[in-house]
DNA sequence: GTTTAAATTAAACAGTTGTTTAATTTTGTT
DNA sequence: AACAAAATTAAACAACTGTTTAATTTAAAC
């Protein structure tokens, strides 16, 4: 798989974003792509081989510089709790500044339809796990953390609540009057991230 | 719109709801629920109108007896604590229990392309948030629960961990070795459930 | 300036899409 | 049995799908 792209297939692969984000894989079609790129419809073809393989290319292209991002954190002298918030916080900006791509991961490949694109994210979300593990240890092991969270447990509750909450947009847009993109932004960048961090934290502190 | 169905109707829906889910509503074309349903192309305009008015009828036909079960909730004479635990029992086993329409509703209606549909859901999701509020604010008042909780951001929490789990069924079947699909429900319905459970319990109490 | 490779194009390809038609069969009512 | 309404059918509709073709233009190398 090709990982260095020309202006012109950035270009392609910005527009696929967008629309795939908007209608879908299904719901975005070829010329849609190349109508709104003003480029030729075989030029798809030509640069990527097909669309398919336009889609991989783009999720190569997007979900590079989070793995440097969380081994760069791993290194930090900080306690465990700074370390969870600066890993949620990792995330959701990571999610929120490429909101396409993950909205794109997030639909197409839990369909069972495109399963086998999905190995390679697998190995990806694999890694991740790791990180959030040795912090979570590191954290159990100072004896400031609880011993019986499940751990993998916890990366869907981060990236879930995120998710759901921008999966709605809509929805919370109007429940929370976020009438403009920057309140809605700030509110995701404040409020929820905090609610996020402060869930973790007492999961992985209080004892029932 | 109309709310009951005839047996080859509901026949129909079954097997929209199945393909839908599988390969989302634009992978699915009316020829393959007609095949599948064993019924002529035309008979899907005859009945529904077009394939538009089948998902929104699908969705009338599965969303329905939720609100009951909130509305008894509410009235049980039992602590706050219990009731919110009851409250997420319900929602993962009404979610667990129709895997499939949840799963539309998700992919489908948080895609621009169809934000319209979404008015008659939107009333369903504020009238849940009612009853998880008046059950939260009952605990605030019984001095049990932290006041400043940001009440629309639990379900955010409760129903995305979920929904992220299942949506990355194959992800965590490979991780937690579910290898069958009873082994994969009963972790849903005990540590799963019990994570989230255990998850907002600590969020409700813990003070910082 | 000529040659060669790369980029771009319009057109055609063979299927598939959702929907409608008009004809036929089945069903229920009298 | 005769009639009307409902259910079902195959066929056609025009529009759209992803991909390939062969011809043309542009750029680079010599």
């Amino acid at each position: 798989m090709k990982t260095e792209f020309t202006e012109k297939q950035i270009q392609i692969l910005e527009v696929a974003e967008t629309l795939f984000a908007e209608n879908g894989f299904d719901g975005t079609s070829i010329r849609d792509i190349s109508r709104q790129a003003e480029i030729n419809i075989a030029m798809i073809s030509y640069y990527f081989g097909s669309k398919e393989r336009l889609l991989q290319s783009l999720i190569v292209f997007r979900t590079s510089d989070i793995k440097k991002q969380l081994e760069n954190l791993l290194q930090e002298e900080i306690d465990p709790f700074e370390k969870v918030y600066k890993l949620i916080e990792i995330y959701i900006n990571q999610i929120n500044n490429n909101k396409g791509i993950y909205r794109i991961l997030h639909f197409e490949l839990s369909s069972k339809k495109r399963e086998e694109n999905l190995l390679a994210f697998n190995e990806f979300r694999k890694g991740n796990l790791k990180y959030l593990e040795s912090i979570i240890e590191e954290g159990q092991r100072k004896g400031v953390f609880r011993k019986d969270v499940i751990i993998p447990l916890i990366t869907p509750t981060i990236l879930g609540t995120f998710f759901h909450f921008h999966m709605n947009k809509t929805y919370f847009e109007n429940l929370l009057n976020l009438t403009s993109e920057t309140l809605y932004n700030n509110y995701i960048k404040t409020n929820l991230t905090k609610h996020i961090q402060q869930t973790i934290k007492a999961l992985l502190i209080y004892e029932n």
